[in-house]
DNA sequence: GAGTTTGAAACT
DNA sequence: CAGTTTCAAACTC
């Protein structure tokens, strides 16, 4: 996706790109984006039908959904990952397994669909990610293989993943698992390969090599790498080295590795050896001397060995599940500090002790339910153990996505609140003195603190016909405070909806009341085309908002790219005040995730360039008002005037 | 780049 | 299922 066009209507380029990325979603992403970014459901049951579903409940919100609501509960994805495909070539019959979890119904938009398209379109902003493997799109569209087995180190000299590595098969013709293009479901092209029968030519050819080896094993075209069996995608997170919690399907043999070399398919996907392993004198357990030894070796060769992991982390004939291990220095401080040493090293000096069964399953379900990264020990201070990550990785965090969702539900709500006040003025004064009863009744509804506000907001309001707004019937609402509560769009119940802590009730609603509003959803539909305008600004305005933001995060995304690229080519000259300034180094990062995370107390301080990635919408959602600055913004679009 | 080592896949 | 062979990637020189 590119940078939305300078001095579009905003209403209609926000629609406009939504839609876009809606369709991106569905068509133009490579498959394998769908996969890792949009995977709603534990493993084992990915299917492309879900994939659609998640799409389809998208776009309620780019074309202003009609009033339904269903408060469907998926998986929160807390950030969106990489997942292993999980079947593939001439496995469509399969792919049918895991129906969508609601296949009967069209939720509306989705707080997690939100977060997670927000996900999407920051990496496709950069098109960062285009080679994670793609089995399924290969199948599907057998004469566009996009899926990339691995890359070399070689390959990824300047942190960005390249084209497909060629294989070098001789004897195989590519029609066996040991061709790492056909393991991964994608044609060979430009491959090295002699006697190549991996192509369209010879299309039946493979065929039948496919079907032999699923014959022999029907598991064969399933990443090697996994997620737990409880299917958490926390599993995937990494420990404090950098390393991805997933684990081998089945394990690895190795004899003479020590499980630290790339023979070793565990240490090549970047994952510790697990129960399923029987390996030999395997050193790859968390804990392990010869392993930090390597991290921890020499500089300049860990460089080279990072990008080797991070090849690994997102090779596509291992699996993908290695994908999204960030430097350590960049571990995420809030969460779960769960896995230390002290918890592992009894399974890894056990998995040490020996082979075959080290890592007892007792261990693996308690990694599954940890969520978040985890801080290993004192020892993880030098393992960068770089894997490949987006620019913008760690510019947001699942936490940001989860307030920016709140924070924007914040605004519907005040927009839906202006609207209604709107209406109330104007009936007033349509109605005259002799409706003065009636209009007084509607206008106490209003807090009088707010009325200040609210009439600043009409004045720069940009929603023209203020005639035509309507004022909400409260009656439908249930409860005593109902009657202060102003109409909130399908998408932003549905949000509140699925947003069930209080994390934003305080600025919005006591979570009874959510709860209440939630419930009397349907109850509020039936109330005419007022209502559907007022859905439609509240749309308009969270769409425009998130347009921003995405917008903010180009630039950012842009900022990092031009630094890494100075940096790739030996740049020592950067400026390291000028990296600071731009929220390039970690610690920028992360105070602008702090900055994010804390609010408006922050956020009106003096920031980094990264920090105003949201500020702004945050700010203004914890003073309860809408901006009522108009200004146009970075890329010459002029923001709404609410 | 050639040769060796390694472990997964294939085969028996 | 275990042992052996084949294979191609990883590794070494």
């Amino acid at each position: 996706m590119e940078k939305s066009e300078g001095g579009e209507s905003s209403e209609a380029s926000v629609s406009a790109a939504v839609d876009t990325a809606s369709q991106h979603v569905a068509v133009d992403f490579p498959a394998k984006k769908l996969a890792r970014q949009l995977d709603f459901t534990v493993f084992g049951g990915q299917s492309p039908a879900a994939v659609t579903a998640v799409t389809e409940q998208i776009q309620p919100l780019a074309m202003t959904s009609g009033p339904q609501i269903v408060p469907v509960k998926l998986t929160p994805l807390p950030r969106p990952q990489l997942q292993p495909q999980q079947h593939m070539v001439l496995m469509p019959m399969k792919q049918t397994a895991a129906p969508p979890t609601h296949p009967s119904i069209r939720p509306p938009f989705h707080l997690v669909q939100f977060a997670s398209i927000f996900w999407l379109m920051c990496e496709a902003i950069h098109d960062v990610r285009d080679d994670i493997h793609v089995p399924l799109l290969a199948t599907l569209k057998p004469e566009s293989p996009r899926a990339r087995p691995r890359q070399s180190a070689s390959e990824l000299k300047d942190g960005t993943p390249k084209k497909q590595k060629q294989c070098n098969c001789k004897h195989s013709r590519c029609l066996k698992l040991y061709c790492e293009c056909f393991a991964s479901g994608i044609y060979c092209d430009g491959c090295n390969c002699n006697n190549c029968h991996n192509n369209v030519e010879n299309e039946p050819a493979r065929r039948e090599a496919v079907e032999a080896t699923l014959e022999r094993n029907p598991h064969a075209f399933r990443p090697k790498i996994a997620s737990s069996p409880h299917g958490a995608r926390d599993n995937t997170e990494e420990t404090g080295d950098g390393l991805v919690l997933a684990k081998h399907n089945k394990g690895c043999h190795c004899k003479k590795s020590g499980c630290l070399k790339k023979y070793c398919e565990c240490f090549q996907a970047n994952i510790l050896c697990s129960e399923n392993c029987k390996c030999m004198d395997c050193k790859n357990f968390e804990g392990s001397e010869e392993r930090q030894a390597l991290f921890h070796g020499d500089h300049a060769n860990n460089m080279a060995y990072l990008q080797q992991a991070a090849n690994a982390a997102i090779t596509g004939a291992i699996g993908s599940s290695g994908y999204g291990s960030p430097p350590v220095n960049k571990k995420r401080k809030g969460q779960e500090l769960f896995f230390g040493l002290a918890n592992k090293d009894p399974v890894h000096r056990q998995g040490q002790l020996q082979q075959g069964n080290h890592m007892k399953s007792s261990v693996l379900p308690s990694l599954s339910s940890i969520p978040g990264p985890c801080v290993g020990n004192a020892a993880t201070v030098g393992p960068s153990k770089f894997t490949y990550r987006s620019l913008l990785a760690d510019l947001i965090q699942p936490q940001d996505l989860k307030e920016l969702c709140s924070v924007l539900v914040v605004y519907s709500g005040e927009a839906a609140k202006m609207l209604a006040d709107e209406k109330d003025a104007s009936q007033k004064q349509a109605e005259g003195q002799t409706e003065a009863s009636l209009a007084s009744s509607t206008q106490e509804r209003v807090n009088p603190k707010d009325s200040g506000t609210e009439k600043d907001m009409l004045d720069c309001s940009s929603s023209g016909d203020q005639g035509e707004k309507i004022c909400v019937e409260e009656s439908s609402l249930d409860g005593a405070d109902v009657s202060k509560r102003r109409p909130m769009s399908p998408g932003t119940l549905a949000l509140m909806c699925d947003e069930s802590d209080t994390m934003f009730a305080a600025s919005v609603a006591s979570p009874n009341d959510l709860a209440t509003l939630s419930c009397n959803t349907s109850s509020q539909l039936p109330h005419g085309q007022g209502m559907t305008e007022t859905y439609a600004e509240q749309e308009r305005i969270v769409l425009t908002k998130f347009r921003d933001c995405l917008n903010r995060l180009i630039t950012l995304g842009e900022i990092k790219e031009t630094k890494c690229s100075k940096m790739a080519r030996g740049a020592d000259s950067i400026d390291q005040k000028d990296m600071i300034g731009n929220g390039f180094t970690t610690t920028e990062t992360r105070n602008q995730h702090d900055s994010f995370n804390n609010g408006v107390s922050k956020s009106a301080l003096p920031q980094p360039r990264t920090t105003q990635l949201f500020s702004a919408v945050v700010a203004t959602a914890n003073n309860n008002a809408l901006p009522k600055v108009h200004r146009p913004d970075e890329n010459g679009d002029v923001n709404p005037k609410i």
